[in-house]
Parts: structure tokens; sequence; C-alpha cells
DNA sequence: TTGCTGAATGATTGCGCAATCATAAGGGTG
DNA sequence: CACCCTTATGATTGCGCAATCATTCAGCAA
């Protein structure tokens, strides 16, 4: 069997689809077809250019074929950061669909600062990306304007806001906090507390929370908010912050499940009983918030199938089989979890 | 001040480099050595340029730039799952380092089956990485052949294995194996377990404790090896498992701090004291170790070094600036944590 | 036979850029 | 003032591929 290596390049020279044909006794233009549209070759053509391939170590150049057809079969999807991310179910089934489709996926990580952002922005639209997903927000309005301006499929995952730039797959942080005040209301809580980082789709979940609480006549509800990213410890430093103040709460609400693990934590630090003397509420369904001791209470938030439908919204572009007339709008919603913590 | 859409674009056609060059009055292939040489365009002219690229819009199309330069400013980064990484903080790092130097990071999910592996190399290496990185294990023989065959600079992180594809930025799991059981043996436990998945890696530093352990007399120490990946869920059936066994451990040591959360939590929810009653070592001293309750003794490994020493042996490569000679090698060491579970 | 159709394959071209070489414009030296 | 050297800029070319159009050939009907 013949080693890639055998194959005698100019040296320094690269494999080329010439290379190939030279192989299979093809034309360069019959290989390139062999190998990304195989219905228009003929059966026996495809084999002979399918072992010319496996005898030289063909790769084919994405870059040269990008450049040539227009189409880089890449997507880029920024996130805030890959540490404990609540995306990561996202991407993940993001990633998944588009590998099958033939597409691959970069990554940006926008959790730097707001000129670093603009930077990656540049260099993730040097590479022409067919789509691009948004999960976390972006840090500046010029951000998204360069994006809109770029002219290509964006989805806005996990949002349901109001100016979108493109297609929107994602769910109401509005109702989320609303339906947690209502449910936990109805629950017979009363004295209520919030631990949140400054991330804005986080402090409209709180706002609605306590604009609803604040209906049903309840006021002066102690809010934490801590600087990003959200970590056990700011749980921890969170609760401790409200433990401090004179009315010790009932319950605290966490703008995710990693933050409400460090109140767990926290508390058990410090002998306090949940929920019997203080009921605790997450946010994401984490896959760890079921099996932490107590299992924690939190909203479920469909990760996965965000994901999934993300990826769906930009292959029907790719291929034009969207409606065409409006542009997408899905409302996953959500589900309130109760386990022990409440 | 015009916007980018206002420019009259051939319709269809996009926004290149001479369309820049026609707005600066100067030729196209100065607006290209004024982006990416600076030092060689004069002020003046670097000025003109500057405006003319503001006022268009324009951004480089690096597909082109990659064919005819024959670099793509690329780095493919392998790895298991985005989910819980225990190498979150040296992909952090490695992509801050290389974003900083000009470089981008695409990101390979190789916790998938090994025919996807393949697939998944193939795909990657058709964008012409410059450099990549394996921080997991790769599923199958023909990827490393294939990886090696590439002629590309490959760091593998976080290891030392005995035959490295190129370069080698980690450390030794079994060294680790070995100092933990000494460890342990000093603090006198006696009744040793051992919860862990079925990663190569992991079961290397199992073996290697277990050999140390049966050095020094200790036999018949239940293993309980269970599926990847780790989650808190592995750690919960672990212990289960452990417990229905006729002699109670004494300590469990753990494959990761993931898995040692979840033996804590199982432990909690049965009413098991820590460390009274059941000892739990982790490994990886992930943020949250230190933050649980109660901390969790474990081996810290600096990713974060391990990152930035990757990028640092990768740009030297680019840059021909390494030694040249012996392919590198660095062992960036680990240290035994004890916290409250020991 | 002739002509037609469609399937399979080949030849040509250009994608947008950087490498490379060529040229022009200063700036000093003897 | 002719010379050379340096610095700045421009012109040409080719990277490896797919879009596109041209060609070939088999199969079939008239």
């Amino acid at each position: 069997m013949p080693k890639p290596s055998d194959s005698v390049l100019p040296k320094g020279a690269s494999l080329t689809l010439i290379d190939v044909a030279k192989v299979a006794g093809v034309s360069p233009m019959t290989v390139s077809r062999a190998l990304h549209r195989p219905e228009l070759v003929s059966e026996k053509t495809r084999n002979k250019v399918r072992e010319a391939v496996r005898a030289t170590g063909y790769v084919s150049n994405m870059l040269a074929g990008g450049l040539a057809s227009n189409k880089s079969r890449l997507v880029a999807i920024f996130l805030p950061t890959i540490a404990n991310s609540i995306f990561a179910d996202t991407v993940q089934a993001l990633m998944d669909a588009l590998t099958k489709a033939g597409y691959q996926t970069m990554l940006g990580l926008t959790g730097y600062s707001a000129e670093q952002e603009e930077a990656l922005l540049e260099a993730v639209l040097g590479r022409r990306p067919d789509g691009i997903v948004l999960t976390g927000t972006l840090h500046t309005e010029a951000s998204r304007v360069r994006l809109a301006q770029a002219g290509i499929p964006v989805v806005e995952a996990w949002d349901l806001s109001e100016a979108p730039i493109d297609m929107l797959v994602g769910f109401s942080h509005e109702a989320v906090g609303e339906a947690v005040a209502r449910h936990l209301l109805e629950k017979n809580y009363k004295r209520f507390s919030v631990v949140t980082i400054s991330d804005p789709r986080g402090l409209r979940r709180c706002n609605s929370l306590l604009a609803e609480l604040e209906r049903q006549g309840i006021r002066d509800v102690p809010v934490e908010v801590l600087a990003p990213p959200a970590t056990l410890e700011v749980g921890r430093e969170g609760l401790r912050r409200l433990l401090d103040q004179k009315a010790p709460p009932e319950i605290v609400i966490c703008s995710s499940d990693t933050i409400a693990q460090g109140v767990l934590a926290e508390a058990a630090s410090q002998g306090i009983r949940i929920p019997e003397d203080l009921a605790v509420m997450g946010f994401g369904d984490l896959s760890s918030a079921a099996q932490v001791y107590p299992a924690l209470s939190t909203v479920k938030v469909d990760g996965l199938r965000i994901g999934q439908l993300t990826a769906q919204a930009l292959l029907e572009r790719f291929n034009h089989t969207g409606s065409g007339d409006t542009p997408l709008r899905v409302d996953t919603g959500f589900t309130l979890i109760d386990r022990a913590t409440t």
C-alpha cells in the first residue's frame, strides 16, 4: 500500500486536485465533482477518484474552494465564555446539527473587553462565515451594526428581544421573571431576595420579577448585583451580603444555577438548613441542578432545542427553503421545576 | 459621514481591496500592505488607507489572503466536549494568547464517535490550520497518523506520553497517581477506593495509584469505572456502588473534581459526614473545588499555564524562533491541595 | 440512417489576495 | 552632477478551487 508520503510532490508544493486527477486519470474538475457533488459523476469514475484520494492522502483546500464558490461552509458562534457556560447544551446541539449538514463552526469568545470584541468580530467576518449565531449579548452597539451590515444570516439565541438583528430563537426573560414571582408567591413565600450578576438578560429577569412582586404588594426586596462571570463564589458572597442585612430573607432567587449552588454551599457552611431556614431558586437547569444535594429548584430552558432550532433556521436560509417573508422568531418557552430547595 | 452601505457596489459583487484602493487613491497592493505590514507604508498613505477602509466598511477576506500566502492564521483545538471541561482554563488561555498574536482558533469536539472524529479531522485540515492542539486524546490511531502526516505543528497538551506526535506540554499522569497514593498513605488512610471514568488518562492515574498502594502492601482496592462524560451523576452512582460492598471505604479517590462533587452530594443525601465518615479526593482543582462545602481536596493542574506555554510553543514555531533541534517537551507539574475533605 | 436528448466529462476562467519583481522618488557621497 | 542606495509604491502573477460553458458519447425515436 502506497503511503501518501510516497507520492512525488514537487517538494514544497502542496497536494492539489490536479495531482489527484493525474493519479485517477481524469480531469481536475471531475475530481472536484466526485468529492462534492458525487451524484453528477458515474460510479466507475467515482471509485477511481476515491481510490486516488486514498492513495495520495489528499485533503481538499477549503480556502481555495471558499474563494471560488463564495461559500465558506463556516458558521461563527459568539458566546461569553467557554467555562461553565449555560449555553453549553445549545452550542453542542448547534455544532452537532451543523456538522451533520457539512458546516463547521468557529467559536468567538466575547467575555472580553468591548474593544477586543470589535477586533474579534472583524477577524471572524474576515473568514466570510455563511452564518452567525449570538448566544450572549454583544457589548457595543457598533458591533451590532457591523453584524447587521455584513449581510449574513444572524440568529440571536436565548432571547426574544425587541430589536433583533435578523432571526431570533429563544424565550422572554421578562416572562421568566414574572412566572417565577407568581410561582413563589403561590407557595406563600414573603421575604424575597435576589442574587444576580450584572448581565443584561439576568437583569431583565430580575426587574420583571421585582415588578410583579411589587404589583402583589411586595416592596423593598434586597437585591445583590455582582460582577460576572457567574461562579459559586458569586453565590457565596451574595448570600453573605444578604445575611448581613437586618431581616434575613426567606428565599433567595439566583440569576443562574451556578450562583444558586454557591448559595447552597455557603448555607451549608453556616449550618443554614435548606429549605427550612432558607429556600433557593436557580435558573437554567444545568445538568448538575438535579444532582446537587438538596436538589435545586430552577427554571428549565431547553438549550438543546434552541440549538437545534437555530441550526435548522440557518440551514433553511442557506438552502433558500425558508418561508422568506417574515424573519424567524421562535419562542421556545421555559418550565418551572420544583425540587427540594423550595 | 458616509455609511458603508452608501458605497456603490456592482451589486452582488463584494467589497475588495480594489474598491478600497480606488477610494484611497492608491494601488491595491498598497492597501494590502497598509493593513498587514503597516511599517512598509508611509504614514500619510497609511492614513489615507485607514480612512478609505473606514468609509467603505471593508473587511479583508482571509480566504483569499490565506490562499495567496499559504498561511491561514488559524489554530485548531481539539477537545472532548465543551461542557464542564477540565480544559476550560487551558483553552481560554490559549485562545487569549493566540488572539493577541493575530491568530484565530477553531474548536473541534471529539467527544463523538470514532468515525465522526475522522471526518472532523479531515474537515479541520481542509481549513489548512497553521497549527493544531490536542487536549483530550484521539480515539483512533488513524487520526494520529493523519495528523502527523499533515506536516503542521502539533501540541499535545495535558500529557507527557511516550510517543508524541510533535510537541508536548503537560504532566505525568503516572506521577500524579503515585503522589496521591503516597500523600494519602502518609495521612494514614487504609481502606482506599476509586471512582473513575474510562478515560485513558484517568485510567493511567488510577493504575499508577493502585500500583503504588500495592507496593505499600495495600491490595484489593475497590475501583468503580463508569462511562464518560464525567458528571455529578457519575460520582453519585460510583459512591452508591462502593457503599453496596462489604467493607465501606474510608476514602474515595475520584478521577475528577466533578465526580468528587457528585460523591459529596450523594454522601450529603445519605447523611454521611465528610471527612469524618468518608474522605474524598478530587482531581483538577476546578474553580468550584475550593467553593463547595466542604472544600474539596484535590490535585491542582495549572491549566492556564499549559495554555500559555502551548500558545508560546506554537508561536515560536510559526516565527521560526524555536531552538529547532529537540522537539518541545515541557513538564508543568502538579500540586496536591489539602482542603476539608481529607 | 439522421437527429435529438440527456448524462458524463473536460476546458476555461476568475474568485481576492500576497509574493515577487519592477519602478519611481528622495538623499546622500565623492 | 553623476552615482548609488534606500524607501515607497505599483504591476504582474499565481495560489487551488468551483462556476460556467463546451464537448463527447450513448441511447433512442423517426
